[in-house]
DNA sequence: ATTACACTAAACCATATAGTTTAGTATGAC
DNA sequence: GTCATACTAAACTATATGGTTTAGTGTAAT
């Protein structure tokens, strides 16, 4: 019989599990859940199975960490800053800049091929992992749009736009955003590209143009 | 030896034929590439294997041929109208209508539980099958921001916008929509619904007044 | 009646894969 | 030195799956 497994948190235990989440990581973002046997995983990561299995129960439960993890690491924290009331801000030439700076931010983030593969698997194997979906919205667009629009009622209150429905006005600024990771990110092989900045201003440009 | 197969396009074989594509598209749209087996399409279809065999070489061309179908038959017809030159419409007014009626259809059909689901697989499947993502661009995106950008740059052209950067502006109009599939359909299980028109309205609104 | 076409059921082959079991090893604590 | 922890290699089980082959059936045209 196996004895017991404690699964402590030894130093070399918790090595061991570093070198499962990476290799997991690399082969998932890389082939798919499907794609990717536990075998292989087993391979890269330089371990046994049973090894492997006193970490993770299953092949799902090393997915769905997998996914969480790399949220963490990916994680949105360029929202914080404009999440303070009252905002920092006063004019509408301030908003434009840190506008700007925020844009270019999320773009570089959420373009790194990594993001764009995790955001690919957890779209394609979402149906089959019902909480993966959660586990993303929770980090990603519904976070995003809910700061978004407290952001821009903020902006509102203090007059520096003038469209009181908050959410419509993030929705609009968003909106573009997504679309380039849409059609330049996920549905595109290549390594996506950030736009050049002169467009990224432009676009902004026309957003004022509209709320204020 | 088997005898050699014609493949002819008798009336009896184009309906198995048919069979088979409608029994894979339900199975690959409810469950994906990997998760289907031909074992399952077989009996679906009503069909044995090698009769299956005779229509599609393998697994890939049976795949193939149902994302092409499935596009044909969600093909975007609705922007024909806007092809014309000079555009039957003349003032902000009418440009107003005629976006608003557009989205409202654009988002009917995007948001139809079909197409998001092989919009889901494709994004999925994409790495995998290096030509899906031709098949998919050439019909959708690619295709929707040329001709909306045609668009705009006539309606530039003839006065009723006035900034001269038809493709900005045609990503200004398309994002929140791309948006909106994204965070409502693929980033969701629960079966997609479309925007209120009211909301469409203002989006419109505030888009237009970005751009007259 | 014979022939060609298109199909059928069912067995079959080869491979892949999730997960388990067996038997044994290295290490540090007591 | 013994014990517990944590690991290892390797064989194994059970199942699923893509695809092929075998042997035979129905049917319409000649």
């Amino acid at each position: 019989m196996l004895p017991i497994q404690q699964k402590t948190a030894s130093p070399a235990r918790l090595e061991k599990r570093t070198q499962i989440l990476r290799a997991a990581r690399d082969l998932f973002l890389a082939n798919g859940y499907k794609r990717t046997s536990m075998e292989a995983i087993r391979a890269a990561a330089d371990v046994s199975k049973p090894t492997l299995y006193t970490h993770y129960a299953d092949k799902e439960a090393l997915f769905a960490d997998v996914v969480q993890a790399t949220f963490n690491q990916l994680g949105i924290e360029q929202f914080s800053t404009t999440n303070q009331s009252p905002l920092p801000i006063q004019t509408q030439l301030e908003l434009r800049i840190v506008l700007i700076a925020f844009v270019t931010r999320a773009m570089q983030q959420m373009l790194k091929s990594d993001y764009v593969a995790i955001l690919r698997i957890v779209i394609g194997e979402m149906p089959y992992f019902p909480n993966l979906m959660n586990i993303f919205r929770q980090n990603g667009p519904t976070r995003g749009l809910a700061i978004a629009t407290h952001f821009f009622g903020l902006a509102y209150q203090q007059g520096i736009i003038k469209v009181a429905d908050a959410e419509l006005v993030a929705r609009l600024f968003i909106g573009p955003i997504a679309s380039y990771i849409l059609t330049e990110g996920l549905l595109q092989t290549e390594e996506p590209k950030l736009p050049d900045s002169a467009r990224i201003e432009a676009h902004i440009d026309l957003f004022l143009k509209a709320v204020c």
